[in-house]
RNA sequence: GCCUGGGUGGCGGAAUGGCAGACGCAACGGACUUAAAAUCCGUUUGCUGAAAGGCAGUGCGGGUUCGACUCCCGCCCCAGGCACCA
């Protein structure tokens, strides 16, 4: 260990007496680097491993005290998981691909590298001054080279397994972010990032088969149990499974098979016309020989020009035209008109609909409105239902009629034989049908990286070889465009050779979504410089799944659900053992501030204005008074209101913890005796039990929950009992010795959240340097054992009366005790005891009457 | 509409079947000070009462229980996700 400031008492100064955070600070800061606190050797296989992650910034410049909170949150994870003697790999990273460096480069001239460099250089400064620990030395940044190999390298493992394609395909266009993810669309239509509505366009894009993993990554999620359950939820919501039967009906006039998907194949004899999305292929087939082929084209085409929200939102009224042609329902033989409607989707199920007007809303609307048949099928309890007299579609259950072999049955009871019945005719079975789409991979942009594909005009789209990889951004580029793609306009990035036959070839000049390279970045952090490969398996098999994942709910269907792919995708390619990245997951909620201008409260935003900078906090109260507000303002997933006054609270607080040890260091300082309990003074006996009693309460609250706020709240109650017993040096040596070990308790129970306090005053303490190689405190067994206690004297249930009684009085006693207690003796005076509960340690409750 | 999560003092919140409001913020009163800041002590759910105390009280209405913020049923409100998804 090099020589260090703090292995020496800080010499008696009346400066130090009022907290000298700015001194300690930087000092600590500096001792963990040294010493290498943070530091993991993940090519050891320690008894005790644990991966704490907490999700990687994009490198915007700043931070504020919102983005803080999640550091702090992981940080005093892992400062309690290194203080309970686990090896832990804590890593930090940058998500450093993305679209802000590539606007900072149109509109002031400087390279999307220099840029995002110079603010990961910021940043990094800014999250060591939080005082927040990593093993830095397995930093890594998405855009460097020697990180985006890699990532090209993951994608060229989905195009071997057939799961990167190309099509051209309507897809979400946002004018500024280019080409999104279905992921990316916010439900009123608008960019996730930027907020500008988003239209479709046809353009040839590249995608990932999610769906192909869709069944997977919903039924794994009964597995994460360490997850919260909303965000569970959340992407069971994305994913989507309805399950149901597809039936083949067929185009009556000409034979085209004309399959359909339903979750309510019950209703299948109730079917009286048939809806087909103007997309399908088939309509523009059929309006070939149709009359009413004028009218078809042009409704077609008019919904297709529509965007996504103004054909599906809440105000589109249901529209259509008749084809002209007809389908036969195989149930029945039934002939039923083929309609082309605005609300039937191309993307899902088959894109045509069986409409059953009497036990769907949508159908029955759209049979109002032009005039079709409506047949009950499903009749209620009374067989009220009329179909003249429908106002809205029955959708409750009920008994079959008119529905050839299962009248009479209950329609839930009937369905799987009415889908075996389709099954056993060839002419349909049983099927799942998802909400996910394909995830679109490709951008239009400069700052991403590369996909590595060659195109070739004999071989097609060929994959760059994995030696040749990467395939590396030019710096050269033209940042002046107009408009479009700086790559596509770059000819010494374009023209290469095709890898396979060595004809003249272009180089893909789409680059990967910022998505996939935070897709796979927590297994890059096991072997962050190894050149030969992205990972080694035997190391990403003993330190993944992640333990403990730590980030903001607005990744739930974005980030996470990808993660969650892609690592499946690699588990089949053989490259680790484990199937799903992240074994835990906590998400903090957000910080908000209420704005000046209208009162309302926001998340914290450069552009609300509202953001608190940690840095002037730091400057004025100390990196450890921001930890402890930011911990202290409420439980950590749920979104809370930063007050400026709140953190008066927290510095107020270590001040006073700083003074109580400071202006008594003379004697605390020395080696006291060891705390006995029969030795102590009774002020002294509670002071030692309520320290270990807080310990205990700490201990679980952390592996628990995550409930910092409690575990800080117990920490300062635990002050108040050290105040309250106001032990001084000229107390007995058992209660100084009691006061001792409280107050070392409270610096070792909070160094995980107030490091650097924790550190000096252990010191003070009279200990060598080093709180965090000195462990946690154990719970003392014996000082949690009272000799009295109180109980309550409940009458029907309500207190009226208390005693004190020795802890080992028994049930018997208890209740004698009760029923003859002073204290109650005004309510059961004249009455009669009719029950009497006794709970042992807590109460007793007698019934009168 | 469907699926989650939530509703407790002036405020953030604590208590997961056993003494509601821990801890903190704010407010008020007091001590110290020439004064202020800082610090320390005290009060602080509402109503009622001189006080002791009493009554009410965890969104609303029922229920289970000796006992319910906590469990069950029905409803209201708020937040989030999904939604013409067949």
């Amino acid at each position: 260990m090099p020589p260090f400031a703090a292995t020496r008492r800080l010499e008696s100064d009346v400066m130090k007496e009022k907290y000298p955070y700015s001194e300690i600070e930087p000092k600590w800061q500096q001792y963990w680097e040294d010493t290498g606190l943070f530091k993991v050797d993940t090519a050891s296989r320690p008894d005790r491993k644990f991966y704490c992650l907490t999700m990687f910034p994009y490198p915007s410049g700043t931070m504020h005290v919102g983005h803080g909170r999640n550091y702090i949150i992981g940080d005093a994870l892992t400062r309690y998981k290194i203080i309970t003697g686990h090896s832990v790999i804590s890593p930090m990273g940058w998500d450093a691909f993305g679209l802000p460096a590539e606007n900072a480069a149109k509109s002031r001239g400087v390279h999307p590298k220099e840029w995002t460099y110079k603010n990961i250089r910021q940043m990094r400064t800014q999250i060591q001054s939080w005082g927040v620990g990593y093993d830095w030395d397995r930093e890594l940044a998405t855009c460097h080279p020697d990180y985006y190999r890699w990532t090209q390298w993951v994608f060229l493992k989905l195009f071997e397994r057939g799961l990167a394609y190309q099509k051209l395909a309507p897809v979400n266009w946002c004018e500024l972010c280019t080409t999104l993810a279905n992921e990316e669309v916010l439900a009123d239509g608008t960019c996730e990032r930027c907020g500008r509505p988003v239209v479709k366009r046809d353009l040839t894009q590249w995608f990932f088969r999610i769906t192909e993993y869709a069944p997977r990554l919903l039924d794994d999620l009964d597995g994460l149990t360490g997850w919260p359950e909303k965000v569970r939820n959340m992407q069971a919501n994305w994913i989507g499974r309805s399950q149901g039967a597809t039936v083949r009906f067929t185009v009556s006039e000409t034979g085209d098979p004309c399959p359909i998907f339903t979750t309510r194949p019950d209703t299948i004899y109730g079917v009286t016309f048939m809806a087909i999305a103007p997309e399908h292929p088939l309509v523009e087939k059929l309006a070939a020989t149709s009359p009413n082929r004028d009218r078809l084209l042009a409704f077609a085409g008019q919904q297709r020009a529509l965007s996504s929200a103004a054909r599906t939102g809440d105000t589109a009224k249901k529209e259509g035209v008749f084809t002209g042609f007809h389908v036969t329902n195989p149930y029945n033989g039934d002939r039923v008109p083929l309609w082309v409607t605005n609300y039937v989707l191309m993307e899902y199920g088959t894109g045509v609909v069986m409409a059953v007007p009497a036990h769907d809303q949508r159908d029955f609307e759209f049979a109002k409105t032009y005039g079709l048949g409506i047949k009950v099928v499903i009749q209620n309890t009374d067989r009220s239902l009329q179909a003249d007299a429908m106002t809205e579609a029955y959708v409750d259950d009920g008994t079959l009629v008119d529905s050839g072999p299962f009248n009479g049955r209950g329609n839930r009871e009937a369905m799987p034989d009415m889908i075996r019945h389709a099954a056993g005719n060839g002419f349909g079975e049983a099927t799942e049908t998802y909400r996910i789409r394909d995830w679109l991979i490709s951008r239009q942009r400069y700052w991403g990286a590369p996909i590595p594909i060659i195109h070739c005009d004999t071989c097609g789209a060929v994959p760059v070889p994995e030696k040749d990889l990467p395939v590396a951004l030019p710096d050269d580029v033209n940042f002046q465009l107009e408009r479009g793609n700086p790559l596509a306009h770059h000819e010494g990035f374009i023209r290469t050779t095709c890898p396979t036959c060595g004809k003249p070839a272009r180089r893909e000049t789409d680059t990967l979504a910022q998505w996939l390279c935070s897709c796979w970045y927590y297994l890059r952090y096991v072997n962050p410089r190894l050149e030969t490969a992205a990972f080694r398996r035997e190391d990403v098999d003993f330190w993944m799944p992640v333990d403990q994942y730590i980030g903001g709910i607005e990744h739930a269907v974005l980030h996470l659900l990808y993660s969650r792919f892609i690592l499946k995708v690699l588990h089949d390619a053989g490259c680790c053992s484990f199937t799903e990245p992240f074994g835990a997951l906590f998400t903090q909620g957000m910080i908000c501030k209420r704005s000046d201008k209208d009162g309302q409260l926001y998340k914290m935003s450069k552009s609300k204005g509202n953001v608190v900078s940690p840095d002037e906090l730091i400057r004025d109260y100390g990196a450890d008074t921001l930890r402890l507000y930011t911990l202290f303002i409420g439980p950590p997933e749920k979104d809370v209101e930063w007050s400026d006054r709140g953190i008066e609270g927290a510095s107020r607080f270590l001040r006073r913890l700083w003074t109580r040890v400071y202006v008594n260091r003379d004697w605390l300082g020395r080696p006291a005796e060891p705390c006995r309990i029969d030795a102590m003074s009774a002020a002294a006996r509670d002071l030692y039990r309520k320290l270990h009693v807080t310990i205990a309460a700490i201990t679980q609250a952390i592996e628990t929950d995550f409930h910092f706020n409690s575990a800080i709240a117990q920490i300062m109650e635990l002050m108040n009992a050290v105040d309250a017993a106001a032990i001084g040096a000229d107390h007995p040596a058992q209660d100084r010795a009691v006061c001792k070990a409280a107050l070392e308790g409270l610096v070792r129970l909070i160094a995980p959240f107030a490091p650097h306090i924790a550190e000096e005053l252990w010191v003070e303490l009279g200990h060598t340097p080093g709180i965090f190689s000195a462990g946690w405190p154990a719970v003392d067994p014996t000082a949690l054992v009272q000799d009295t206690i109180e109980v309550a004297i409940q009458i029907n249930g309500k207190v009226r009366g208390r005693e004190q009684v020795p802890a080992a009085m028994g049930q018997a006693e208890l209740q004698q005790l009760a029923t003859t207690s002073e204290s109650v003796r005004r309510y059961t005076e004249g009455k009669t005891i009719r029950k009497v509960i006794v709970v042992p340690g807590k109460l007793i409750n007698l019934v009168v009457g």
